[in-house]
DNA sequence: CTGCAGGGGTAAA
DNA sequence: TTTACCCCTGCA
């Protein structure tokens, strides 16, 4: 494979450190020039920005443009949901100001649940870690720049890692969901193909549910993040929850407000943006 | 230096 | 509804 250029300019809604920084994803890095490089399906890929022209480059697995545009969701119009959101209230539209540099990327379903099942109770540094080790040590190396990184493995390639494997890797308590799940997926007890073409939302989030190590936050952040695209649903962690008691449910205890209350409300606010909705609520709480 | 809480939840009791 | 769980970091 030979490394690919690609160029757009004047691109609306695409900042770098909003797109790679807010939580959605855990294999880009930024470089000491400000650029960003990360590892996505067989691809090696730089993504640079300056003045209102976005540089990618990188080692990919066919052809650069269409491979961005589909991974960067570009033939959405973010602008559209963003005015859209920021009908609803003030809160809403200082998120967006914050953050009107993200997309919500198309990253692989299967690469989401095992990383989705390594981020619970745990902090994005040591994900981060745990992912990139899980990659070198069963993913197929891709050499660039002098550099060798790692693909995402894939099931198969998980096929005969035991769970003292996994637990080497510094997993921790994740060990068997990891192994337990990558064996049910490999022996079709969850289909996802039939989930990737399943347009009955609930239907494809319980079985999501069914998979060991996947709860509510995990299933609705696999629904959201993945190829999935479902922008209507809302995960629900420790920082949205932080953010929806201060902005609307004003519970002096955060710890006593109910789930259940937050999804309704954010049902009712946001309808089939609250996922949207989320990123842009998260991302500048947690930030500023 | 040692001790300990807490972190982008889940599963089991 | 409550509790333990692995590993790492920050802080007393």
């Amino acid at each position: 494979m030979k490394e690919q250029e690609y160029k757009i300019e004047n691109i609306d809604s695409f900042e770098l450190a909003d797109i790679f920084d807010c939580g959605q994803c855990f294999r880009w890095n930024k470089q000491d020039d400000g650029s960003y490089t990360g590892v996505f399906k067989n691809n090696v890929m730089n993504v640079q920005k300056s003045g209102d022209t976005v540089t990618f480059k990188g080692i990919c697995d066919g052809n650069i443009e269409e491979i961005v545009r589909d991974y960067f969701d570009l033939d959405r119009d973010y602008d559209e949901i963003k005015e859209q959101l920021s009908k609803i209230d003030e809160n809403v539209k200082t998120s967006i100001e914050y953050g009107k540099g993200i997309r919500i990327l198309n990253q692989d379903l299967w690469e989401m649940i095992i990383s989705y099942i390594i981020s619970a109770n745990n902090n994005i540094p040591r994900i981060k870690g745990i992912i990139e080790r899980l990659s070198k040590a069963y993913g197929k190396e891709i050499d660039w720049n002098g550099e060798k990184y790692y693909s995402f493995p894939t099931a198969e390639e998980l096929k005969d890692v035991t769970v003292e494997d996994f637990r080497k890797l510094g997993t921790g308590f994740r060990d068997i969901r990891l192994y337990e799940t990558t064996h049910m997926i490999l022996d079709g007890k969850v289909n996802l193909v039939q989930l990737q073409n399943n347009p009955n939302t609930l239907e494809v989030r319980e079985q999501l549910l069914s998979l060991s190590g996947v709860g509510p936050k995990v299933a609705d952040c696999i629904l959201l993040f993945s190829t999935l695209k479902r922008f209507e649903v809302f995960p629900i962690d420790v920082w949205v929850r932080r953010v929806m008691n201060e902005l609307y449910i004003k519970n002096p205890d955060e710890n006593k407000v109910n789930k259940k209350e937050i999804e309704k409300l954010a049902k009712e606010k946001f309808r089939n943006l609250a996922g949207i909705a989320q990123q842009y609520l998260f991302y500048w709480k947690r930030e500023a």
